[in-house]
DNA sequence: CTATACTTTCAGTAATTACTAAAAATTCAG
DNA sequence: CTGAATTTTTAGTAATTACTGAAAGTATAG
């Protein structure tokens, strides 16, 4: 199968940018391939449009597998395993911040939780403690933050963004009302 | 100079989930002992510190410059270069998060603009654009979503993080209030 | 069951990235 | 200016990660 230049560019870009995402070019491509496709498509499929080995397809295909970002289906009279990027793109969104918040935050934020709880005899460790402790608190904020925002159903998240500063200004006013209310 | 058992883990924890974070374990361990340091250090400190190269520790601090994580300044009768972590938590997340917009967001961006404006005369490249087109716009919302957010104060996000789901109860009171007034 | 179509694992190799020591460049005191 | 102190670059090496082909494993049609 050959790809359209446009699909072509789309695909390459996105093994370039892999990297920088901390997931491999090889991944990053298949990704975007599926991301496009309009038909599911099957391992060999997807080896002969990218120019991989079969293997490493299906490597590929097991790591996009676990950060929960292809479909598996089957078609009606063949055996093989087709492919598919999930429909929705706010569940992609959600589903890839989820994901990443599990593998770069949590742990993070535990290791920083344990650190705090220690002794700390000296003012070295003191001082460390004190940092540690704004860094847990801040990701902490901003994690439980977006678990709120994230429960949210799309379209309603959707209405939110759009608002843009608006919601800045609701805040500012709610405020004040707070302060008038409480006087 | 050794470090405590505790700078030791927080440390060797950073430089493990560098890897995750697409940064590596010397930049991540570097900014760590930065992060928890009361007082700047200079490369050779650092090198010994965690047992690196010097070579390499001036190569980690680059990295890091590059994402301006890391302040420089001299002390009186010394020639050498001291290295801290900014202090402000907020003003570091912003950093963080506005260089990683810069690099892993915008490039894509900017491509997917470009793919959708071209022609597409046949049906795959109707429904790749279709696709792209979805995809630039959540990008977009969010990025400009998280743009706000990030101008604001410091204190303002804390308070509005503080929050938590009230935001969103606001938010569906905001919308009855539209409501109720557009009738 | 068995043969075949298909998928995954694995061990070796290629490619990339990280790291070091040495050399080059820069900075600044005298 | 000069030269010692300091930093950066570079070229080679080490370590890691990505990728492949072959072998093993799995599932299903017949």
């Amino acid at each position: 199968m050959n790809m359209t230049p446009l699909s072509q560019d789309f695909v390459l870009h996105f093994g370039e940018m892999g990297s920088r995402w901390g997931i491999n070019r090889t991944v990053g491509q298949i990704y975007a391939l599926l991301y496009v496709s309009e038909r599911p498509l099957n391992a060999d499929e997807i080896a002969d449009a990218l120019q991989f080995s079969r293997s490493n397809v299906s490597m590929g295909l097991k790591e996009l597998e676990s950060w929960r970002l292809t479909k598996l289906q089957h078609l009606p009279n063949d055996r093989r395993e087709y492919f598919t990027a999930p429909e929705d793109i706010w569940a992609i969104f959600r589903t890839l911040a989820d994901e990443r918040r599990k593998r770069e935050i949590d742990p993070t934020l535990s290791m920083l939780r344990d650190a705090i709880l220690r002794g700390a005899a000296n003012p070295v460790d003191k001082y460390a403690q004190k940092r540690m402790k704004e860094m847990h608190d801040l990701i902490e904020m901003v994690t439980l933050w977006f678990n709120e925002v994230h429960r949210l159903e799309p379209e309603t998240l959707k209405q939110l963004m759009k608002m843009g500063s608006k919601v800045t200004k609701l805040l500012e006013m709610k405020d004040k009302l707070k302060i008038v209310s409480g006087k």
